[in-house]
Parts: structure tokens; C-alpha cells; sequence
DNA sequence: CGTAGTATTGAACAACATCAACAGCTGTGG
DNA sequence: CCACAGCTGTTGATGTTGTTCAATACTACG
């Protein structure tokens, strides 16, 4: 792998605060690899045996069952994932795909055990690592059993607008359709939603939303920091 | 703490495999406190000021928004809960009650915290602690996305069946409004899906359930190890 | 016993999914 | 550059699933 990715991956808070020698240790066995759009990089069941690092593009997290499918979360550079199953050699719950070309770091599973046995700071940031994972996937829960459809749609758009810089008007950064099966529902009844969400606040044209009356949006929708932030 | 529940809680995974010293400091700052039942003892948004450890009894654990409550797990003996909250010195996402009269371990966090840097056997077990739940984390939202509330208590029936041994008859351990809420329904659409369940091989009377045909439950639920080991 | 919570049932309703048709956009090859 | 294929998104009609509200049984426990 080029040194000058080295650097970009170092500031990462999970590799941050370790040793360089066992940060060297953890890249010597890595390696890069430039995927197109919509290749599986990983696949539910099978056994873990890289941690991924995602430095350019993006990957869809999604699960299946009986002949369904759904989207747990996309990642975007420059961030890992699946480290819970690297850590505990166990197979991976969710499959992997890029939705973009993308450039990848694969970890072999086996230098992060190594290392993490050995490095205390490393240690340390993989809880904080997995620590915030867990509390993620808990909102995750929480917004799902506690709101309705269209309540899950109006929060959602509330964080983007958030991510997005907090403008009234801002994109969406996903396509619609992966956005009903992030949110749990079907394209048509995201379509209808969007509809709904006019009485409160917001119109959307395209991939383009515009929060046009942000009191009304943010009364119906109840944002709450321990769901949304 | 009165010694003899010292060498329960040292058997736990979590605290098997640190230093004397280091349990001993853990415990010096814990004590056990017995509480009723139905008291709430840890409150959504709070402070993680302890670890908890439940010795006996059983606490289920819930979460609210906007007036409506749903509940997201019951922690029985001998196990703890609201790790990455206290490791994370971040606010707890859930809140937490007693089902019955509970025997219930204090730890106070910044012990946690203190321990976890200076012991690596602890912060190892505390990551394998960590990953565990994650990955449970990941299950379940797999089981509320990808399955029918009908086949979520199908599979939940055969999972309870596991958990009490395995013969085609045994109890609920849970009483159904609280099944209801933990598998994303209402009490009434519970026990509508009871009434369908007799379907595919189950019937049950009160608590007690009993499975007549087991091939036509499973082959209803298609369980999968990926959701529900 | 009586009371309070818990579960069941029925009827009406709302939310959401499904199916089918079509509109809009994008990229490709003639 | 246009025609067309392929995909995404929208819309309408319809059906299913699940909720709500209200009434009634059931159970446990003082």
C-alpha cells in the first residue's frame, strides 16, 4: 500500500493513539483495492477476514432474509466497518456493496486481534470504536419501534439537513430507493411520504429537499438527542 | 458487597480474567442494592454513573418518545448492562426497571473507567463484552426490518423453546404485554398472532406454550442463524 | 370474595404493502 | 443526434396488516 494512504488512515481515531511500530504492523499485511460501483465486498455468513476501511466512495451495509433485503447504513470515507466481527472472529452479519467506485483498505482480521492483544491504546480505541457503534444501532432500534414511517422520514431529513451544513435546501446523497429500505418501508410509500411531509414543512423535487417552514417540520418530527444525535 | 457475592460476579466473563487487584478495586467503589419490583433504577438520558450487574431477579430494559414506550430487552442473571454508556461516560439511551425483586451490583463508572486503562485482560473482555451485544444489536434490527410481527413471534417462540430446553412445551418467561412491546406490537395483535400461530403448530393456554408440529413452526419461521443464535 | 391488572375478542379504522401503469431521466448504439 | 432500453420514481386502485377503542373474560392476590 503507498505510504501517502498511510497518513490519511492514521488520523482515524481508531488507529490515532497506538504505537507506529504496530500500526506498521497492522498495514504491512493490508492492502488497497479500487472497486466499481455495486460489487459485493462482503458477503452475510461467511467468515470475517478483513476489517475494511472505506477511503473513497461509498458502501452499503444491507442484510437478507427469505428472499428480502434490506439497508442497514452506508458508509462513507473515511470510516470503517465490521469490526465487531474482525474482533470477535465471528462471521459477518450484514453483506457489503459499493455503491460508487470505491477505494477499500482491507485489514486482515487476524493482525487486528494480534495487535489489539498487544497494543493497549489500540485496545482502548476499538471500545470507544464499538462502544459508539452499539449506542448508534440502539437509536437505530429506538427510532424504529417508537415511530411511524413518516416520523422516521421528517427525522431523517432533519440530520441531513444537518449533515448537509444546516441550509434550508440541501441533497439528499442517497437515492430514494435505498432510502425506503434505510427507513423500512417500501419506494411507494416513500414516494406518498414525501407527499405527506408537505403539510409539514418540507417539498422535495429530484434528489433536492427544501425545508420550507423549519417550525413546523421540527414540531411534528420531535427530533430527541438520544435518537437523533 | 459481602465477600461471598464477590466470586459470583468474578466468574463473568467480564471480570474472570483480570488481576485480583484490579477486581478488587472495581469492588471496593460497588455495592449491591435489593430493590422492589417495578422500580425504575436507571433513567433515559441520565448520567451513566454505574455499571449494573443483576445478581438475581430480572430488569427489563425500555426506551420512550414522544409519550409512547417500547420495550428493548430483559437482563437476567447473572449478567450486566449498560456497558458502552458507562465506558463512553455518555448518557444512557435506555432506561431501566425491575420486573420482580431484584439483587442488583453498582459499579460506579469511573471505576470502570479507571480499571479498563490500567487492566488489559478487562479491556479485552470489556471489547468481547462489547461485540457480543453489538452483533445481538444488529440481530434484532434484522428480525424488526426483514420479518412480519407473525414471523417474529414464530421465531421468538422457537428461540424461548431453546432457551428452556428444548421440549415442545414450556413458558413464556415474559408476560405477553411485554412480549407485545418487545416485538414491535400491540398487545391485541399479539395475541391475534397466538390465534394465527395455530396454523403453523402452535397453541398456548395463559403463559404456557406448546408446540404440536414442529416442522410446520420452523417451516413457517425459517430460522436462520444470522437473526436468531 | 372483590379488585386490579392482564388477556382476549369484535368492529371500525389507519397505515402500509402490493400490483400495475406510466412518467422522467440517463446512457448507449445506430 | 435521436430512438430506445433500462432504471428510478410517481400515482392510482386494491388488499393486507396492524392499530385503536370498547366491551368482556380471565387470573392472581389481598
Amino acid at each position: 500500500m503507498p505510504e501517502s494512504e498511510h497518513s490519511e488512515i492514521r488520523k482515524l481515531p481508531l488507529f490515532r493513539d497506538m504505537s507506529d511500530e504496530n500500526f506498521e504492523i497492522l498495514m504491512r499485511g493490508s492492502y488497497v483495492q479500487t472497486f466499481p460501483p455495486l460489487v459485493e465486498i462482503v458477503s452475510e455468513g461467511e467468515p470475517s477476514d478483513f476489517l475494511h476501511i472505506v477511503l473513497s466512495g461509498s458502501v452499503s451495509l444491507y442484510a437478507t432474509w427469505n428472499e428480502r433485503e434490506t439497508s442497514m447504513t452506508t458508509v462513507r470515507p473515511v470510516s470503517t466497518f465490521i469490526i465487531a466481527a474482525s474482533i470477535k472472529d465471528a462471521p459477518y452479519l450484514m453483506s457489503a456493496e459499493t455503491l460508487e467506485k470505491s477505494r477499500i483498505v482491507l485489514v486482515p482480521s487476524q493482525d487486528v486481534r494480534t495487535v489489539f492483544e498487544q497494543d493497549p491504546q489500540f485496545a482502548r480505541a476499538v471500545v470507544t470504536e464499538l462502544a459508539e457503534n452499539y449506542r448508534l444501532l440502539v437509536k437505530t432500534t429506538k427510532n424504529l419501534k417508537l415511530r411511524a414511517s413518516l416520523e422516521r422520514l421528517a427525522n431523517y431529513i432533519l440530520r441531513q439537513q444537518k449533515r448537509a451544513g444546516g441550509a434550508n435546501e440541501f441533497d439528499l446523497s442517497i437515492r430514494k430507493r435505498r432510502l425506503a429500505s434505510f427507513l423500512g418501508m417500501t419506494p411507494e410509500s416513500l414516494s406518498r411520504a414525501f407527499k405527506n411531509l408537505r403539510d409539514h414543512g418540507v417539498s422535495s423535487k429530484g434528489g433536492r429537499v427544501t425545508i420550507f417552514d423549519q417550525q413546523a417540520l421540527e414540531e411534528f418530527a420531535h427530533p430527541n438527542p438520544l435518537i437523533d444525535d
